[in-house]
DNA sequence: GTAGAATCGACAACGTGGTTGTCGAAACAG
DNA sequence: CTGTTTCGACAACCACGTTGTCGATTCTAC
């Protein structure tokens, strides 16, 4: 009989060996400033645009809390802010080449990455993995909310 | 084929859940402000005591953080400090009988957590998924330093 | 035994990622 | 046209981490 407190540990060691495998890797082809963080707001943002009150709601953080991520964001050169002609308030954020780039070189690491736990797993445990853990969380909840979340 | 991006998701979403899930009914059997990072930093401390340097060294942070932390756990009454007799400069960290009641409740709900999952998903399955994980991520590194990890 | 090095905990300053509250400007609804 | 809502900006604050410094104590080595 396994112990209950393993469970969560290895969730979360597995899950974060996946992330930090990815930003090793993402610093190595160019992106070594990307934060966890910032990958869940540039996936929010999206590459057809939003305001930061969108991806605050997306994120399910304030919208000051997403505003100060795009400052970090846009300070690093991955988001830009444009106004928005069809609404003077807002500011259209959108992605710069650069930022799209880091989102689509993120897609195509990840699936090395699951690549290799097929290699290492064979692709029935992957697969069973992925099957139960859709099955056990909550409904469709995806987890977009991650950042912000340790409260 | 999967999309990549998927499985730490689903990762995440799990460990979440069952933390969630931890803290909802924690706080239904009298401990409602415990955190996340609280339980790992009483676990740190065990059963047998602790200084804040030790403290900070298994959890992989700072003495300073540490000892932050253990500011809160002590102000919540979870965590006393007693002057170490053998050694003036140390404060020794000792987990209050209200601090060891949380661990061992702690223990106890995801013991019945993961009996949940045993009875949705079937017990092969969620040994399946712990052996699995356990191949997968590095070695023996479990992650005690949960805690400041988004950096 | 005593001089020098290492360690302990406290304190301060700071960074990051959240929160709430307020505010003026612009848009929307009646 | 007026009131309400929404947008983004700003300020103050909290949680949780970081470095650096410092006095006090302990350990180590001569």
């Amino acid at each position: 009989m396994a112990e209950g407190y393993e469970l969560p540990l290895l969730l979360f060691a597995g899950f974060r060996t996946l992330i930090d495998d990815l930003h090793a890797e993402l610093a190595r082809r160019g992106h070594p400033d990307v934060r966890p963080a910032y990958g869940f707001a540039m996936q929010a943002i999206g590459v057809r645009g939003a305001s930061a009150s969108e991806v605050g709601r997306r994120l399910g953080v304030s919208k000051q809390a997403a505003g100060k991520t795009v400052d970090r964001l846009e300070a690093l050169g991955y988001v830009e802010r444009v106004d928005d002609p069809a609404d003077a308030r807002r500011k259209l954020l959108r992605l710069t080449p650069r930022g799209i780039d880091s989102l689509a070189q993120s897609a195509e690491i990840f699936d090395d990455l699951r690549a290799r736990w097929v290699t290492e797993l064979g692709a029935d445990r992957v697969e069973l993995i992925e099957s139960s853990l859709r099955t056990v969380v909550s409904g469709p909840t995806f987890p977009v909310d991650v950042p912000g979340w340790f409260s």
